[in-house]
Order: structure tokens, then sequence, then C-alpha cells
DNA sequence: GCACTGGGGTGACTACAGTCACATGACCTT
DNA sequence: AAGGTCATGTGACTGTAGTCACCCCAGTGC
């Protein structure tokens, strides 16, 4: 049982009103996952959406050899496994915990009902999944870049954010994805990136800042980079 | 001016009545394009859906360096554009001709409005975007095949579709995309994707039937490439 | 204290896909 | 018939990223 508050912390249930929110949190339950815990499955018909309280997951998927491939993060207040309330079709990519996570889970079948009453939520949903197929579409032309540097940098210029671009004396990157986290992102091995950064760090363009902090200390430079005006 | 029966041909607009259609169909116009004909600009806040009646379209996307990216291929029925129905963001991606083709385009204000106050309508491009996240997952892990023929295996494999893979004895891909256009779904250089296509020509796996057919003559051994379980 | 794990760092080697430079043949248009 | 474009073929060369093998180090559990 899930508490309305708890429930309204996330934006897509905010419009919807207590009395559907306690009945909504009756059917739900809270689970915990460690460091690569494995929150949803492909492949299978899952039946709950995921929404992320604490912590950080990630969609992955494997090739037929085996190897895992990276596809987006999932960040608090955000949620995942939403495909089936569509189509009822199979959950697409793996949804692992990153760090260790508290995830509330909601049955598809009382969310398709409400979904289907209340316009807010399904236009919240379509731009949900606009916003997705957006960033899956820039990821996809990364991959297209033949400069393995360049791909990192602009991996990188992706993960600064907004906020830091405006403020480039501070821009960082908090909690960085590891190095083979960004390896399988980006379709590289875990050495290759290792060297990118090697070469960043001498060069002085980023520094890190203890386990969880990663610094830009030349934002421009980066960018250069990234855009391909300058190579590595 | 579009006359609804020509509208009703599309399914997503089949559900509606012949008052609206008529009344969307004064908005819409046909544009023809030839060959390599840009229906939708990336990057632009395009203002029609366009729905295909006839040929074939592809989304294309370009890296920082000017490489062509093969995104998906849009059939006749189907349409392209309709992200920017949720959140009036810019179109992600190119669309352009693949074949001359004739396009039917709608505004997307007049659709918004339906789409707000017809269910049947939001539910079929829900089911829509889902369909395409769950396409592009999987051919963002084809791209992480190191194998460069299992790649291409894998491509071939896809395309065949479902209804030759259960006549195998005369699978078969009509209009067969070009190696270029193969080339850059799968991030290879033309010529290594005609290389593939030679050797599984020698070993009389697939085969040309003009230019508008290839003939997968041994199904069962392009499967066990495409899965790894043997190799080219 | 110790073992263990996971992230990061490095060198040597090599296979292999990209690139470039051509050639051919089909098919258009004029 | 000539000229153009486009898809496909093919050889030679080379750069580069993957792989493998190993290292260190910090954190953590017992």
């Amino acid at each position: 049982m899930v508490t309305p508050e708890l429930l309204s912390t996330f934006p897509i249930l905010k419009p919807l009103s207590r009395d559907i929110l306690s009945q909504l949190g009756k059917a739900a339950s809270i689970r915990k996952f460690a460091r690569r815990g494995i929150v949803l499955n492909a492949g299978e018909q899952e039946e709950n959406v995921c929404f992320l309280f604490e912590g950080r997951l990630q969609g992955v998927d494997f090739t037929i050899d085996g190897r895992e491939v990276g596809l987006y993060f999932v960040e608090p207040g955000d949620f995942c496994g939403e495909l089936a309330l569509f189509d009822k079709g199979p959950q697409p990519d793996y949804v692992i915990a990153l760090t260790s996570a508290v995830v509330v889970c909601i049955p598809l079948e009382g969310l398709r009902e409400i979904m289907l009453s209340h316009p807010p939520i399904v236009n919240y949903l379509g731009i949900r999944m606009a916003a997705r197929l957006r960033q899956m579409t820039r990821q996809r032309s990364l991959l297209g870049l033949p400069n393995i540097a360049q791909r990192v940098c602009c991996q990188l210029w992706i993960l600064i954010g907004e906020d830091s671009k405006k403020a480039p004396s501070q821009a960082q990157i908090n909690n960085p994805p590891t190095h083979m986290e960004i390896a399988i992102m980006l379709n590289l091995s875990r050495e290759t990136v290792t060297r990118v950064f090697q070469t960043l760090q001498t060069k002085e363009i980023v520094k890190r800042d203890g386990p969880s902090r990663l610094l830009i200390t030349n934002v421009q430079a980066l960018k250069e980079y990234a855009e391909g005006s300058k190579e590595l």
C-alpha cells in the first residue's frame, strides 16, 4: 500500500485526484533493488509501470552474442515500462539498477483505465515517448561518428545538461557513468573509453572530483571536440 | 482539397466520421516527391503530419561530420512527422523519399484537436510510437554486433518479414534497399555490404531477381548466420 | 588483518573494416 | 549514339579500435 502523497511526487500522477491516487496506491508496491538488480525483463509482458523514487536506472539490451548495449537512463521522478500501456506488448529492453534504487510499481491495468479517462495523462505519456524517440535518434546518430574521441566528447556534452552549459565555469557531471557504462552506450570497449578520458585529463579538459563528480574544466574545448572543429 | 475516401484509406483515420474527414480534407494537400526528395526536415517545426499514399520513405539523420544515418522506413498507409502532435517540438530526423512518392499532408493543428477528442486516435498513435521505440531498440542492439556479416544477415532477417518466414520456400524481399541504404542503417561502408552480399550469393543463400526482388534461396542458413550459430 | 570485487589504467599485437580508386552494366534523357 | 547517373563489384593499402594480459587502488565484508 503506497500513500497518495508519495504517488503525487511523480509529475505524471500529479494531476490525479486524491481519491484516484489512493486507489492506485492500494494496488501499488514498493520494491528496493541492489546495484545491478533487474527492474524489468526484456521480452516479457511486464505487468507494472515502474516509477523511480530514488537511485538511477538504465535501459539496456543485449546483442545476440551477449554483448551489453546501453540505451537510456531513468532518473528519480521518471518511470519505465510504459510501452505496454498502449499495446500490451513485451518490454523491449531490460531495465537495471545502476545504484541501489527504490521503485514504486503500479499495475498496468489500473493505469491503463485511468489513462483512457484522463487526457492529461495520455498527453504526458505522449510527450514522454516523443522525448524518448528524440533521444534515441540523437544517440543513434552519435554511433555514426567514425571518430571515437568525438563520440565520447559528444556523449559527455549531452550528459553535462543545459544548466551547466549556461554556467560554463562550473560545468560538471554528477554521478557520472562508469567507463564501462559509457562504453556500452557508444559501442566502444571499456579500454578505449579509458584512453579517451586519459587524453582529456592530461589536456586538462575534464577532472575527476572524487567518485561522484566529474568536473569539466574546459567546457569550450570539450564543445569543440564534440563538434569536430578540433581533434584530440 | 483531399476527399474523405482517400483519407479513410489510412488505417489511423478510418474510425473518423465522414464529416470530420471532409473537414480535415479541406486543410490537407497532396504532394509528390521525386526520389531523394525531402519530405520532412530535421530540426524544424514541421506543420504537417505526412501520410504516405504511394512509394517508400526513409527516416534519416546526419552525424555532425555529415555522414548519413538510416533510421526507419515508412510504407504506404503509414505516416511520419507525428511527434510534434504531442510536444510541438522539432522533427528529430529527416524523412526522404526512396522512390518517387505521393504524400497526403494534414496540418498538425487540425489533427491535434481531433486527437484530443477521439480516444481511438490517441490510442493508435500510442501504439505506433511504442512500435517505433521497439524497432529503434532492436536496431540499436543490431549495431552492437561486432561481426559485420552477422549484422547484415540480421538486417535481412528483419526485412524478410513474418509472412515469408512461415513459407521459407519462397522467402523474398520486395524492393530491397540498396547496398548504400543498408550500409547507413548498419553503420557500415557500402563496399562492406557489397562484399557480404557477394559471399551470400556465392554460397547460394540469396539471389537477385531483377532490381526489385531479392530471393532468399536458403532461409535456414540465413537464420543461422543471423543468430551467430554459423559464421560466414 | 585479509580476501574479494569492481573501477580504472596500460602496453603489445593484430584482424578487419574503411577508404580510395577504379571498372562495369543498367537505365535514363536528348 | 552519346552522355549521364546510379547501383554494384573489386583490389590494395592502412589506421585503428578491439582483445588480452596484466597492473594498481579503494571500498567492503568478515
